[in-house]
DNA sequence: GCGGACACGTGAAAC
DNA sequence: TGTTTCACGTGTCCG
């Protein structure tokens, strides 16, 4: 890009408007003709202006031209949206846990990664009780697993001694409480056991888990 | 604000320039200057699709004028700034878990809310370990903790089973396991005992995470 | 001196 | 009515 590359300085100096090179000649010659000229003239220094703002909310600029700096903010516009898109994504998918029940019809969809999700939903309220467990297989020796139930002292803890047990590591575990609901999610690392050929027997951890949501310690 | 909403639509219908109102007067009269005339009116047009681009990229639009084209782009990417910020610190909220042990230094000044966090660091280093513990008192009758620890087989589980000793009821928690070593993050809500009057013995619920922390099952 | 970029003053149109 | 915004053509600067 050739030119000039500033800002042109405005050939007033002060608030007033300064004779230009034609009125300097002869100097009223015939005045006249400016019904909107200072009107106009303040509408290309408020533009002026809101370029400049616009152009230190923006932190990379290319060049000084006008054009230029609108381009350069639309770029940033996108890269900001792709920013929040990006962050409100990874938010969610941290967010997974403190899901509302209603909503877990959802995830029941969104989350079936290899293997086939297993759904007591139906079993579990023949007991009365509006307990839930899912299992997935989201590795060669890992699980994901979800349980939702009422929230009982100690069942937390029996649910370690079963996966201890069962020679399942955590890997990481969220547990919330809310409304006398208990929300647990994890990922488990598979030590020993468990293993059938090359998948998981997850009904044998189905078993054990739903003995553990039984029990009324 | 009054005067014209739309763009003014230009003189011109195709690409090659049309006559205006002098001319039409007088066809050719003296045709001569325009050296930069076609020039202008492509730079004229490139701000002017330019501007339209970034009206496009911005949701609300008071208005249709330049001005406020611009000026909306202005608050628009303020609010996109703002909301970028907001999610980066929500989930710099959430990530609190997974630190870097070197980290923690920093942690131990941003979170420290109401009450005074004890820092076990220097005794955790006499016995050779890496272990931390940081207690905090969030609100009336909850705790905030933290603990670093090794990775140790069963250690999760008699976390659990102190935690139900002291009448601590488990709010929300966080284990993660990286590179050996092992981060839980929890609110707890005190519901017997440890309250000495207004207060809550943070040093007798120290002790009894340090003896979960050394014994080895 | 050519091309790009700017400020300027103006007539017209929209409200 | 007047005010506001626009596109236009021009002079001018700079690399």
């Amino acid at each position: 890009m050739g030119g000039g590359n500033r800002f042109q300085e405005p050939v007033r100096i002060s608030r007033r408007r300064q004779v230009r090179k034609d009125e300097e000649e002869n100097e009223v010659n015939e005045s006249f003709k400016s019904p909107n000229l200072e009107a106009e003239r303040r509408r290309r220094e408020k533009l002026h202006g809101r370029l400049m703002a616009l152009r230190s909310h923006v932190p990379i600029v290319t060049n000084m031209t006008k054009a230029s700096i609108v381009e350069d903010s639309i770029t940033y516009i996108r890269e900001l949206q792709e920013e929040v898109v990006n962050l409100t994504e990874k938010l969610h998918e941290m967010e997974e846990a403190p899901l509302e029940l209603d909503e877990q019809q959802q995830t029941d969809q969104i989350i079936k990664p290899e293997h086939e999700t297993i759904d007591l939903k139906e079993e579990m309220k023949k007991l009365g009780i509006e307990e839930n467990i899912q299992l997935c297989k989201i590795g060669e020796r890992k699980l994901w697993l979800k349980i939702t139930t009422e929230k009982k002292p100690g069942i937390f803890t029996k649910f370690m001694e079963v996966m201890r047990f069962m020679g399942l590591e955590i890997i990481d575990i969220t547990l919330t409480t809310s409304c006398g609901a208990t929300l647990i999610c994890s990922s488990v690392q598979i030590l020993q056991g468990l293993c059938d050929g090359d998948s998981v027997d997850l009904e044998q951890t189905k078993e054990f888990l739903l003995e553990v949501m039984r029990s009324n310690p």
